[in-house]
DNA sequence: ATTTAAACTGTCACTACCGACAGTTACGCG
DNA sequence: CGCGTAACTGTCGGTAGTGACAGTTTAAAT
């Protein structure tokens, strides 16, 4: 058993929180089970658009190319599926499930590329959604035992990989490079989050509302906004104050 | 390898769909694992409270009327980091990061259960949030080393049941259910976490100041909450408004 | 020992927000 | 047609938030 010791130790690698770039745990994924690529994207749903947030994948420039150039993200079953539920989803399953998604599967026969996989929802505190889709290059009968002995372990591997990811960017360049909100200042934008006045938030922090005020004025030059609504808003998003 | 076998077999029954009683899961998990007791809840962040939409457990009426009585969902630890997080979360851990808690750990101690267990953060769409917690009855060392085993199982296993619950049941209380914001509702809380006045918000969307209050005032009213601070707040971290 | 940052406080004047009063208009559905 | 729902508007009075004025204190880092 030693396959099976060698994903034991890559899954302790990974809850230990040593694996936050995205290159490094494709690497490390595609040493430790037979997965050809990965691809692991993190997008918000917008009325019926998708914005994408995140984006990493080891398909190649070539392949980006030939799927944002026939817009076939427009047809892809898979992003569909995965985005809007939190079920793994099997590639040929969403192919059969989808006709009008043909042109995908044929582009990536073009290339060269299997088109046997899973992709994995992983659904994130505050709305959004990512997914980590395998490809896999064996044949249906392989794969489908393959499948059955490791979507566990690729499962684990996806959500703590997407945890690291939350952690790791929940302050995107901007934030954590420019300047950093204090702990008063996020104890006090919690507070307005949780809808108590600057009168509320002094009793309960023991404090003078006036010194509330300075704190929320310093978070709203901080956060370059002009109200703590504004505040309160760009702080959910960036996670810099907690959910509950 | 029979265990392994059992496990794999069980695990493809989740995937199957076969599995939508929390009761059937529950005795499905404690055959196949080591597993002493479960609980399933789903809550949503509300305000600084938590609204608890869904709660299933094998831990008896006994303990939960102790938990209840003894107030300990306030300085549960795990509550805290699993519903605010995404990793996987050790009690053990969590125990020894929280000082305040032990009430709650001599309270599972005083009606003899153990105090060894993982909880897993299962994150919903739409922002809601939900946990698996595993109590399992074996010393320090041998759950270090069923742990590393079996995490893999427990996440896809819990995953699995948490898809199956989001699929079947029409979440009773939650969003969906509750009242719905309008179009205009949603478009003027988008601008006010712009950080705009309802006099911009009234010039931008070429309506009355007026009519810009009534929205948002039936948007608070629809959210339960009693500042736009707050319902910007909580339609970010609701994913009811689209992120800028 | 000097600098830096965080935590803290007071007052004035203005603007924005918010609840409660009481409506109108337009559209789809049974 | 009546019913429900979404969109829309006016006015009053009180409370909450915001900017600009001008500070003190404490603790850690250089």
């Amino acid at each position: 058993m030693t396959e099976q010791q060698a994903v034991l130790d890559m899954l302790e690698i990974l809850e230990c929180g040593g694996c936050v770039e995205p290159a490094h745990f494709f690497t490390l994924m595609r040493r430790t089970f037979r997965i050809a690529h990965l691809l692991y994207l993190e997008a918000e749903p917008y009325a019926d658009e998708l914005k994408i947030c995140r984006l990493h994948h080891t398909f190649g420039a070539y392949a980006a190319e030939i799927y944002r150039s026939r817009n076939l993200h427009r047809i892809d079953p898979i992003l569909k599926l995965a985005l809007g539920g939190v079920r793994p989803v099997e590639w040929t399953m969403a192919r059969h499930r989808f006709p009008d998604c043909e042109p995908l599967f044929e582009a990536a026969q073009e290339i060269g590329l299997s088109t046997e996989g899973v992709a994995l929802p992983l659904p994130s505190p505050a709305g959004r959604m990512a997914l980590l889709a395998l490809n896999v290059n064996m044949s249906a009968d392989e794969w489908t035992a393959y499948r059955r002995q490791h979507l566990r372990d690729f499962q684990l591997a996806a959500n703590l990989f997407h945890a690291a990811m939350l952690e790791h960017a929940a302050m995107p360049g901007a934030f954590s490079a420019r300047e950093r909100l204090t702990g008063r200042e996020t104890e006090v934008l919690t507070w307005a989050a949780a809808g108590k006045s600057y009168w509320e938030i002094a009793t309960i922090l023991g404090i003078s509302e006036r010194t509330v005020r300075f704190f929320m004025t310093n978070a709203r030059r901080k956060l370059n906004v002009v109200s703590n609504t504004q505040a309160v808003a760009q702080a959910v998003r960036h996670a810099l104050i907690p959910t509950v």
